[in-house]
DNA sequence: GTGAAAGCGCTAACAT
DNA sequence: ATGTTAGCGCTTTCAC
């Protein structure tokens, strides 16, 4: 069924004006600095503006000013409770600034990446906030040649296109692995979501297997082939461990693929962390809650938002960048008792 | 080269056209449409283009044509598979028609969603994609006059604004109440995150509630205080288990709040199904693994992106609303072990 | 404090 | 097929 509908025309700023009988001008004044408009046209504007329900039209204003309030933000997925959090907090400190976020997601693929960042740079943005540190060639020339201030987020410890907010992931495996190595394991294995989509996580196991080996120890690798997946993660560790029976402990890329090796222990009957000690990475809400709760790095989801919305804030303002323009947030081990 | 820009300077269709020595509104028409331009100087103009490095301006376009490709999408949540996986399936479907997609959560806020429907209709967009039924007066008044194309999602059942797709709540929560019923079930309970947060999860409880109690059943309801915590749960349960020792099943407003369940009564050495049958909503990737593998609705998350963006462009291109504006997608009752 | 006028960078009639 | 011209709705000098 076919619907026509009127194509009601939008109020302009010049309408109300007519109606609040000043000029265009007055009004646009009165939209970004009211108190430099007299008390009496002010009223009689807003007045104008209710009783027209008058809304202004964005992409007009950022025309003129020849800026705009986009701040366009480009992550691996939405569908990660690292993202998506990170993501929010971002949207709310700087919506509450006035800004619009633009975000796009690459599903992981670098091309996809690059096509992002064109149609965000196409917005004439404030800002640009990019994950990690691996953009493609074209990627950077497009970005070469423009003024946007950039923050790359959730990766620390490479030179950055501008600014930097994040963490190691580097450090934050060697860290599990001194734990690792405090209770006594050395034979130990490492079960991943796919490098390739996921290089933080390949960051995670170097740092990993290098304080394991530096001890003497054995980290042997096994990489799920996407995403986290439990039935998958359960599959694998089955083979690792008949492969491998001397295996005492598993780092695990995520607290899912954590969850899956702790699934495939219950179903096995394999005692945590007596048989096999197994640390996550996320520290999400269900890890308190797990049996036995599970010893997970905690990751500065929330922070990096506030940080980067933060160096973006005062970057636009003032045109400076704070000291601290690269950002290391650190992470923290909560150890529980699955190892 | 034949000039010098400061960098920070914008590339315009004009310098392009310059260089190419044609008009910039042969430009323009290349950009839109290329195969109305003579190959000769399509070629001169793309190698402008590529030498200049130049991007179109989104806002002068969508000024000078009066319509923007921006469709706004309004969740509550992003941190939360169920939205973020339609949001990625229509950022995926709408962008690959040349659609930006705005997005803002309300973080459950009604209030805030009024703030971001004005905020998004100073876009001018295309469509606008808001979750549920329930909006504020103002919200509504904002939207009475436009005739931007509106869809509702994620719920079915109640006369939408324009188009909707979705699934009915009630309806899935009385398929989950008639699985139990036929597995022998009667003394049952509710456990489920706030429903002043959480609408749908409230629905879900009454189609749940009816069905049982129209077979002579009783179910006890308990709310968490926000979103799904699986500590909190497991507080939950264990008091409601006390006080009520006969209950024989739960059924859980999502799968976070069965995974927590599904702890505690490891915890508590309750076997399941027998001593308590368990079942989530979400039919999440771990639900195949958990011991013993959990009982879930699959709703259908991606399913809602695609024909949200469908309804989209259907309507966007010809004006027309396919016959099925109203769209009930279903859900599908995955039944395992744990009930 | 207020208004007139000149754009912002593009699109879309229309003319050629 | 290409160019000319007149805006789109706002911001921003700059007079008053």
């Amino acid at each position: 069924m076919a619907r026509r509908r009127r194509s009601s025309q939008r109020v302009t700023m010049g309408e109300v004006a007519q109606l609040a009988d000043v000029s265009p001008s007055t009004v646009s004044l009165y939209m970004r600095r009211p108190d430099e408009v007299s008390p009496r046209r002010a009223e009689k504007i807003q007045s104008a503006i209710d009783r027209l329900g008058y809304l202004p039209n964005t992409m007009a204003g950022g025309l003129a000013s020849s800026r705009s309030n986009v701040i366009g933000v480009i992550v691996p997925t939405i569908t990660n409770s690292f993202f998506s959090a990170t993501l929010e907090t971002l949207e709310r400190h700087l919506r509450s600034a006035g800004y619009q976020l633009l975000i796009g997601n690459t599903e992981f693929d670098e091309s996809r990446e690059e096509e992002l960042i064109r149609s965000v740079m196409s917005w004439n943005p404030a800002g640009l906030v990019l994950t990690g540190f691996l953009h493609s060639r074209k990627s950077l020339s497009l970005l070469a040649n423009s003024d946007t201030p950039i923050v790359e987020m959730w990766d620390y410890g490479r030179p950055g296109l501008d600014m930097v907010v994040g963490f190691s992931h580097h450090a934050s495996g060697r860290l599990v692995a001194e734990h690792m190595l405090g209770r006594g394991y050395r034979r130990t294995a490492f079960i991943s979501t796919n490098f390739q989509r996921d290089v933080r996580a390949g960051d995670r196991y170097l740092g990993f297997r290098e304080t394991i080996e530096a001890a003497g120890g054995r980290v042997v690798l096994r990489q799920l082939s996407g995403r986290s997946d439990t039935a998958e993660t359960g599959r694998l560790l089955g083979e690792l461990i008949a492969e491998n029976p001397g295996i005492e402990a598993i780092c695990c890329s995520n607290d899912m693929v954590a969850l899956g090796v702790m699934f495939e222990c219950q179903r096995q009957g394999w005692p945590i962390p007596d048989r096999l000690a197994v640390a996550g990475f996320g520290n999400q809400d269900f890890t308190a809650s797990t049996v036995p709760p599970m010893t997970s790095v905690e990751p500065p989801r929330q922070e990096i938002g506030r940080h980067v919305a933060r160096l973006l804030m005062a970057r636009l303002r003032d045109g400076t960048t704070p000291q601290e323009g690269n950002l290391d947030l650190g992470v923290e081990l909560v150890v529980r008792e699955s190892t």
